[in-house]
DNA sequence: CGTATTTGTGTTATCGTACACATTTTTTAA
DNA sequence: TTAAAAAATGTGTACGATAACACAAATACG
C-alpha cells in the first residue's frame, strides 16, 4: 500500500492551493471550471480519500447521541442492553462523545413519546432507539424529519425509513425452535407453543415465533403445534391443567424469556419428559438449563444488539465509518454445555 | 458528560505550559518536583484523558501489520479467515494502515518459519498470525521479543506471551456436541467420535474436542464413545466396516470440518437414523444439513475469529483502544434452520 | 569570579482538514 | 478606459498532542 495522498498532494498535482481543492470536495463553489476539472482528474488519479482523523480532529464537536430505552428497572428483559449501552460508552470514553440515556416506562406510550420528544429538545446528534411504540415512534421520527439525525433501532424491527436496524429474525427463531423439537422427538410431535403475556408490547415478537414454528411444522408434515396464552394470574393453574389435558405432549416452546416459570410448574409436577425450549440467558433460565428443565435456550442476544448497533451510530460520528442498514444477529441455540462460552462473552 | 479536557486546560490549571504538562505526561524528565506535583493533581482533578485522533493525526505513521496466514488454495478451510481480513483492510481503507498478506503453506512448517521471520525483516508493528507449529513459533516469537510490537494470535491457542488471542473453548465444544447427541437419544447412549486426519496440524484440535466429549460423557454416566480416526484412503471403506461392526449406533460426532464426507457415505449406505454432528459452514455441510444427513454443525466461526481479532489490531494501533488478553467466541449450534441467520452474518 | 553545564520552562512547527478572510484576477457596467 | 462588482484563488489559523528548539535561571567547577 501507497502512502495515502493528502489534500496537499491533490493541490500540487492540480497546480491550485489546497483552499481550491478543499472547496471542490465540499462543493463550496467559487471555482473555475478549468480548476475543478484538474482537481477531481488528480484526487481520480491519486484515489485520493480525504483523512477521517483528521476530519474529526478538526470538526471536534462532541457528539451527542440520545439512547432511548426502557428502563431496566421496571423490566429486567432490559438489563443486559443498559450494560451493553455502558461498556460501549467506557469503551470510547477517550473521544469526544456525550451519550444521553433516555429511560421510558415499557408500559407506558407516553413516557416513550414524551422522552423522545425530549431527546429531540436536547438537540442530539443521533438518536438509538428502541421503537416498542409504533404511533407514538411515528410522532417522533417525524419531529426529527428535517434535522440532521442519525436514526437507528434495535430490537424491534419498523417498517419506516431508518438508517439503521439491529435486531433478529424471529421468524426464523420460531423455525430453529421447531427443528430442534423435531430433532429430540423424530416422529410426527405433538407440540405446544406457551405464549407469557406480560405486556402487550411483545405481542408483535410473539405472533412472528409462532409463525415460523408453524411454518417448520407445517413443511415437514408435523401435527398443527397447539396453542396457549398465560397471563400473570392462574399461571399455575391454567398450565397444569392444560398439560393433563395433553397427556402426551412432547415438547413446549415458550416465546419469550420465562421459559423459567413453565419449567418451575413442570418441575413442581416432575414432569421430566416433556422438551422445553425459552428465550434468553437470565439466570433463571440457566438454573433450568443447568438442571434439565430448560433443554435449550435461543439467544435474542438484546446485549449484542444494543452495544452492536451504539458502536455503528459511534463510530459513524467519530470516523465516518459505514454501515449496513439492516444488522440481522444470529440465532443463537444453548445447550448446558455451550451456554458458559455466551456468558464469557459478555465481557469484551 | 461534561466537554473533554485538553492538555491546554490542564497547563492553565497548573499554572504551566503545555510544553511541561507534555514532558510530565511522556516522562521525559526535565521538570521541577514543584510544576510536577501541580500538574499530576490537575490531571486527576480534570480526569484528564489524551485525546486518541490528535495523537494519531499527530504521529501519522503508516501502520504496518503483517497478517501471517495457511494460504486458502491449499486448503480450503482458511477461506473465510481470508474474507474477514480483506473486510476488515476495506473497511479501514480510508485510515493508514498497511495490512501485508504473508499466506504460508499449512503442511510445511518450514513456510511458516521462514515467513514469519519476513515479516520481522519487513518491520511490521504488529503481527497477526495462526501459531500452527509450536516450535516455529517460539522462534519467530524470539526474533520479535526485543521489538515493540503487537502480538496478536487466532484459531491455534498458545502458552507463550501473546498480547491477543482469538478462539474458541475448543474442549467445551466437544461436550457441546455429546450434549446435544444426548439430547437425541436420551438413554445410555452409543456414540464416536471420528477424527478425519488430513493434515496433523489439526491434531491438538481434535484430542481437546475428544477430550471435551468424553469428560460429558463421563459426568453424565453414558457408555464411553468408540473413536476411529480415517485416512483419506480406505475412507470409505474403513468407515463402512466400522458401521456394520456396531449397527447400535446412534449418534458421530465428527471433530473436524469433514463432516460431508462422513455423510456421503452414511447417504450411500442409506443410514438415516444416525445422527451427525459435525464442524464448520462449509457448502458441502450445509447441503448435507439441509437434507437432514447432517442433524447439527458446531461453528467455530473463523471467520469472525480473524475479523475480530485483525480488529482489535487495527484499532489499538490507530485509536490506541485497548482489547482483551484472550477472546474466546461463542460456540455456535447450527441446524437447518438457523443456518440462513450465520451464514447472512457474513456481511457486515 | 567568570565561564560551562545542567535544569527548568516556554515557544513553535507539525500532522491533514476546514473555513474565514485576504488577495488577486476576471468580468461587467458606466 | 476605468472603477466597481464578481469570481477565483491563496493564506492563515484552529483542532489537540507532540517534540524539537530556544532561552532563562540555577548550579558546577577551575
Amino acid at each position: 500500500m501507497r502512502a495515502k495522498h493528502t489534500i496537499k498532494d491533490i493541490a500540487e498535482k492540480a497546480g491550485v492551493s489546497i483552499g481550491t481543492v478543499d472547496r471542490v470536495l465540499h462543493e463550496r463553489g467559487r471555482v473555475s471550471k478549468a480548476s475543478e476539472r484538474k482537481i477531481v482528474a488528480a484526487i481520480k488519479e491519486l484515489d485520493y480519500k480525504p483523512n477521517p482523523i483528521a476530519q474529526t480532529l478538526k470538526n471536534g464537536i462532541v457528539h451527542k447521541i440520545g439512547v432511548l430505552l426502557p428502563n431496566p428497572d421496571l423490566d429486567s428483559f432490559w438489563r443486559p442492553c443498559e450494560e451493553g449501552i455502558q461498556e460501549v460508552i467506557s469503551e470510547y470514553s477517550a473521544f469526544t462523545i456525550d451519550v444521553v440515556l433516555y429511560y421510558f416506562n415499557p408500559f407506558k406510550s407516553k413516557s416513550f413519546l414524551q422522552l423522545g420528544h425530549k431527546a429531540y429538545r436536547d438537540g442530539v446528534h443521533a438518536l438509538f432507539f428502541v421503537p416498542l411504540f409504533d404511533r407514538e415512534t411515528n410522532s417522533i421520527l417525524e419531529k426529527f424529519d428535517d434535522a440532521d439525525v442519525l436514526l437507528a433501532t434495535f430490537n424491534s424491527p419498523l417498517l419506516n425509513t431508518i438508517d439503521l436496524y439491529v435486531g433478529q429474525d424471529l421468524v426464523l427463531s420460531g423455525r430453529t425452535a421447531a427443528r430442534l423439537l423435531h430433532m429430540s422427538s423424530p416422529d410426527k410431535g405433538k407440540f405446544a407453543i406457551v405464549h407469557i403475556n406480560e405486556s402487550f408490547e411483545n405481542a408483535g415478537h410473539m405472533r412472528k415465533k409462532e409463525q415460523g414454528f408453524i411454518s417448520y411444522c407445517i413443511e415437514n408434515g408435523l401435527n398443527a403445534p397447539l396453542t396457549i396464552t398465560l397471563m400473570a394470574e392462574e399461571f399455575k393453574t391454567k398450565l397444569v391443567s392444560f398439560l393433563e389435558m395433553h397427556q402426551d405432549l412432547q415438547g413446549i416452546f415458550v416465546t419469550t424469556s420465562k421459559a423459567h416459570e413453565v419449567a418451575k410448574v413442570l418441575d413442581s409436577i416432575n414432569q421430566e419428559k416433556i422438551i422445553l425450549i425459552g428465550y434468553d440467558l437470565l439466570d433463571e433460565n440457566l438454573e433450568y438449563l443447568q438442571k434439565g428443565t430448560i433443554d435449550f435456550l435461543i439467544h435474542q442476544d438484546p446485549k449484542t444488539q444494543a452495544s452492536l448497533g451504539l458502536r455503528y451510530v459511534i463510530e459513524n460520528l467519530l470516523f465516518k465509518k459505514e454501515f449496513p442498514k439492516e444488522k440481522l444477529l444470529p440465532i443463537g441455540i444453548i445447550n448446558s454445555e455451550n451456554a458458559k462460552s455466551y456468558i464469557a462473552q459478555a465481557s469484551v
